[in-house]
DNA sequence: AAAGATTTAAACCACATGGTTAATAAGTGA
DNA sequence: TCACTTATTAACCATGTGGTTTAAATCTTT
């Protein structure tokens, strides 16, 4: 059984953080479990991108609660590069907001400092097999905020006092027209109305809308969820 | 010890089910069970809103597979009556989107139909304490909704073609009040400057963004993270 | 049928916007 | 120093935009 074990290939491991004594205990936490290579170690975000670009690892255990450069962004800039490597956050904190951002920018798991040796083994393991590694308290952090800031946001976008509400379907036909850059006798052949009905249209639309210019329009539309109706069903994101 | 329990105040269960054996089955279940009240059931997702709002339940159980009103949609719904009423999607598929967009939708815990009623029950439980709970092999098809729709996202945005980039600071200060639908003259006033100076950047932003008018530009700045700058740091979403 | 909202359109006017050319001054980098 | 970029301004002109009033035809709703 033990054979078998040795035979696979060694998961390659990169060690990020600022506290050298941490970064030490962290190597010989893997080195005493045996079933990990740490291939290269570092106290800088900075040189971690480089390192990662040199030694392709399989893993990488990223410290983000750096003082100097910060571990999100080299988390942003190692998942950019598109090499599969698999990150890891580490934290002292658990912080939804923080939890949230690591996971956002493509960390495939997130463990506490203040775990025990083995639950960062266990971490380091379900990452390799191609899971994501949440310890369920900080699950609940995560949706928390992940479902705060949905909600907040269709909150803004769905407010009942919402101006758009109020255009007739002519005056979204035309506002949709204005929110592409299209001038009005552009909207005016589009709609086959003459351009002086665009304008009566226009200027309507601008007093529903409390502006004086169609960038403000435009503006207004976009941000009270009128262009977004599209891109929501698309992408389920934003 | 079972007396304890029974001191407590049952959690109250509404269950919705197009399929009125389905209904009947995870009624059984809960009956059975004891721990929690069925309080209500129906087969309508548009029932649904009327009776959280009649019988206000601590939990409701909604199947998202329904052909005619979307379960979706009254998971929404309900959420925005903010009631506190605790929602678990049931489902018949492990699709990642699916999952994703209950979640999004403010679902406390994700269910499929082919899991065991034994996980039903935990999975209740488990959403009365407060907690969420969505079984591993669905947490991950999550975080891969997740992160892929970020990762797109940021690639459309930090574009290596982002025709931004070219601006001067100058320029960038101009495109930013034009964002804000100022007129040249306002803008002349802001930046201590003459309106034909103002009219010098905006056509060289036009050039370099290759747009014919103030609109398309201010469309192009929004589409390209320009003024998303700001609310990244705020919200940490969208 | 009467009242109201919607869509269409014209004419007029003031001002904003966009296109073009040309020129000066200041700062940057080879 | 020379070339390049950036920031500044002017003058000219055509066209687009926004404000206002007025009004007819159509469609809704009571």
């Amino acid at each position: 059984m033990r054979r078998v074990v040795e035979f696979k290939k060694k998961a390659r491991v990169l060690l990020i953080d600022d506290n050298y004594d941490h970064l030490a205990g962290i190597r010989e936490i893997i080195n005493l479990d045996g079933r990990f290579d740490v291939v290269a170690t570092s106290t800088s975000a900075n040189i971690a991108i480089s390192l990662v670009k040199k030694h392709h690892p399989d893993i990488v255990l990223m410290d983000i609660n750096m003082p100097e450069k910060d571990g999100l962004q080299a988390i942003q800039e190692i998942e950019k590069l598109d090499l599969g490597v698999r990150i890891v956050a580490l934290s002292g904190y658990d912080d939804a907001d923080l939890i949230f951002r690591a996971m956002k920018l493509g960390a495939k798991g997130y463990v506490l400092k203040t775990m025990a040796s083995a639950q960062l083994i266990y971490a380091i393991e379900e990452v390799v097999a191609g899971k994501i590694y949440l310890p369920s308290a900080l699950s609940s952090r995560f949706f928390e905020h992940f479902q705060r800031s949905f909600k907040e946001e269709t909150a803004v976008i769905s407010d009942e006092e919402n101006l758009l509400t109020y255009l007739t379907q002519r005056e979204e036909e035309v506002l949709d027209l204005l929110t592409q850059g299209i001038t009005y006798k552009g909207v005016a052949g589009k709609l086959f109305i003459s351009e002086t009905t665009v304008k009566t249209h226009v200027n309507n639309i601008f007093q529903k809308l409390q502006v004086n210019d169609r960038t403000q329009a435009v503006l207004y539309a976009i941000n009270n969820g009128f262009t977004n109706k599209r891109k929501m069903h698309l992408t389920s994101v934003r």
